[in-house]
DNA sequence: CTGTTAGCGCCTTCAC
DNA sequence: GTGAAGGCGCTAACAG
C-alpha cells in the first residue's frame, strides 16, 4: 500500500543500518543532528542508505529515550473569537521556527478537563501553553505530567512561568483620551466576570474612572461576542447623560456600533464615544473603524517561544512577564 | 519539582504494579479502556493505585507497540482566513470526540514542505488531514509514512480518500439567482489561480454565465482578502453595465461593499448585484449582508472525521465524497 | 485469569 | 571510531 517504497513496513534505522553496512548505533550517530564519532566516510554510506530507503525517524520512539517530544501542548476553550486568527497563526509560525510541532487542545468545558485526566489521553509534552480559563495550573501540570505549563490564562501560580499583556497601562491611555474629550459619565460592557483577567481588566477601568472622576453610569455583562454586544446596546439605549461606551471586548463594541450606527455617521461619534479593547485587525475593515486597545502580538509570540525554548531559564515565584498594551484611536473616539 | 506528587519522574505503569501488588501485565490490562480479563478485584486495586500515583500512561511508549498513535495531523497554509474560524474549531472538537489528538502544522509555502521532508520532523500520525494546496498527495504520504491521508485541497489522487464541497450546486443556485433578477452582466473576482480548487471554481461560474446568457465581461485577480476586494472595487469602477459582481469570497465581496457602500443603502443593491462565497459566520454582522454560498460544516467535518475514524473503508480510486453546496441569499443581492 | 517474555524503534552507555 | 548490549514505557503473545 505504500506509493512511494518498495517495502510494506516503514523502514527502521536497522534497515538503514544494514543497507549501509554498518551497525545500527553506527547509524544512529550518522543521523544524528548532534556531532557524534563517526568516519565520514560511513557517514555518507549511511545518509545515502537512508535517503534511498526514505527513511524517516519514528520521532515517538526517539522520544523514548531522548526524554524529549518536540511537542508542544497548546491549551485553549476554543478557535472561535476573532482575537485568535490574529495570535495563534503567529503562534504556531513561532513554535515550529524552533523546532517543536503543536498539539492542539480544546476544552470547551471543565467536564472535558476532568476527562482528560481520567482518561489520560494527554502527550507527554515538552511544554503546555494554556490560554484556557477551563484548567489551573496545577490541574494542567498533572494533565501533562510537565512542570513546564506557560500560563496565559491568569490561573496562574508561583511554580510556572507566566507571560501576560499589561492590561493596565493602555486601559489608562484610553480613559486618559476619554477624559480629554470631556467625558464624564460611562458605561462598560464586560465579557463573563469569572475569569480572573476579566476581573482584573474591570478593576482597572473603576480606578481610571475614579482617577479621572468619570462616573461609571451602567455596567452590563456580556460574553465578549458580537450578540452580546447587540444586547447591551439596547440595554444602553435611553440613558440619556452617557459620554461613552467602554468594552472588554471588540465584538462587542462592533455589536454597540451596528445597532446605533444611526449615531457614528462616517464612523464619528456624534452622542456617545465608543471604546473597544483586543485591537482586532477586523477594525481594519472600514465599516468597523473601533477605537481599541491593544498590545503588540509579535512581542507577546515571542515571549511565549522564548519560554518554550528555554525552560530552565524560570526560577519558582519569578514576576510574570509582561507585554505593554496601549490606545489605538480610531474614528469611534 | 513535581508539585502534585512526592516522586520526582512520574510513575510508570511498573510503580503503578508494584504498588498494587501484580504484574505490569495485570495493570496494563486493568488500566485499559478495551475489556481485558482482569479479575475485579485486582482490577480495582491497579485503579487505585493509579489513582494514588496520579498516574499518566505515556501515550509515546504505548503507540510504539501498539502502532496507534492517536495523532491527526491538520495542514494548513496558516489559520487566517475568517473562514477558518468556521471550520477549525468544530474539526479539532470532533476529532477530540473520537479520541485522537491534532497537531496542527503550518505549512506558510513550498519550502516548508522541503524542510519537512528534509529534517523529517514530522510524526508518524494516524491521518494527515491536507487542506493546504502546498503539498499534494505522495509528498504527504511521504512526510508522514502514511498512506491515511485525506486531501482536502483538490491536489488528490486516486490513493488516498477525498472529501470536497461540490461547488458547483452552489454556485448554479447563485447565477440563476442572479438571472431571475434580469442580471445580463456580470464581473468575477478570483483568488489565487494556482489552486486546483479555484481554477474549478471558475469553470463553474464561466459555465454558469454561459448557460443564462450573462455576459462576463471582467475577471479581477484578488487573494480572497479583504484588501484586494478593495482594490478590485476599484479597478471595477468605471463599468457602467455591470449587473453582478461574483467574488470567490466573502472577505473580498466585504471589501467591494465597503469602497461602494453609497451604492448599497441599508445593504441593498442599487447598482449591481453583490454575490461572495464562503457564507462566513461574519456575514451576520449587520454592515456585511452579504449574499453568498456556503455548505453545512458540520456535515462537511462529520465526512473527514468519518474517514479519519474508519481507516479501512477506502478503495483505491473511490469516487470523492462531496458535501453540497447552497446559496445563501441576503441583501446585497 | 495471571505472570513471564519478547519485542516496538531508537539512543546511549561501555567496552573494544 | 566502532559495535554489542541494555533500556526508555508499554502491550501482545504465550504459557501456566
Amino acid at each position: 500500500m505504500n506509493h512511494d517504497s518498495s517495502r510494506d513496513a516503514p523502514p527502521t534505522i536497522a534497515d538503514v543500518a544494514r543497507l549501509a553496512g554498518v551497525s545500527r548505533a553506527v547509524a544512529s550517530r550518522a543521523l544524528s543532528n548532534e556531532p557524534r564519532p563517526v568516519s565520514s566516510e560511513k557517514r555518507e554510506r549511511v545518509i545515502a542508505a537512508a535517503t534511498r530507503l526514505g527513511y524517516q525517524p519514528n520521532l515517538l520512539a526517539q522520544s523514548l529515550t531522548t526524554k524529549t517530544v518536540n511537542l508542544v501542548a497548546v491549551v485553549v476553550n476554543h478557535i472561535h473569537d476573532l482575537s485568535d486568527l490574529d495570535l495563534f497563526d503567529r503562534l504556531i509560525d513561532q513554535i515550529q521556527i524552533v523546532g517543536k510541532q503543536v498539539i492542539l487542545i480544546r476544552i470547551g468545558s471543565v467536564a472535558r478537563v476532568e476527562e482528560f485526566l481520567r482518561n489520560g489521553v494527554a502527550y507527554h509534552v515538552d511544554a503546555a501553553l494554556v490560554f484556557s480559563d477551563f484548567a489551573d495550573a496545577p490541574t494542567v501540570r498533572r494533565m501533562f505530567r510537565s512542570d513546564h505549563v506557560i500560563m496565559l490564562n491568569g490561573l496562574h501560580d508561583q511554580y510556572s512561568p507566566v507571560i501576560i499583556p499589561d492590561e493596565r497601562a493602555g486601559i489608562a491611555e484610553a480613559v486618559a483620551d476619554a477624559a480629554s474629550k470631556r467625558v464624564r459619565s460611562a458605561a462598560l460592557v464586560t465579557g463573563r466576570a469569572s475569569s480572573p483577567v476579566e476581573q482584573a481588566r474591570i478593576r482597572s477601568y473603576q480606578e481610571c474612572f475614579a482617577r479621572y472622576g468619570i462616573d461609571l453610569i451602567r455596567t452590563v455583562q456580556g460574553d465578549y461576542s458580537y450578540e452580546s454586544g447587540h444586547a447591551a446596546a439596547i440595554e444602553l439605549t435611553g440613558l440619556s447623560a452617557l459620554d461613552a461606551v467602554f468594552c472588554t471586548s471588540d465584538a462587542m463594541a462592533m455589536g454597540i456600533l451596528d445597532v446605533r450606527r444611526v449615531d457614528f455617521p462616517d464612523g464619528r461619534p456624534t452622542r456617545f464615544r465608543l471604546y473597544g479593547f483586543d485591537n482586532l485587525s477586523l477594525t481594519d475593515f472600514d465599516a468597523y473603524p473601533i477605537s481599541s486597545i491593544g498590545y503588540d502580538k509579535a512581542l507577546y509570540v515571542r515571549h511565549i517561544v522564548d519560554a518554550v525554548a528555554n525552560p530552565g531559564i524560570f526560577k519558582t515565584s519569578q514576576p510574570p512577564v509582561t507585554v505593554p498594551t496601549r490606545f489605538v484611536p480610531r474614528r469611534t473616539a
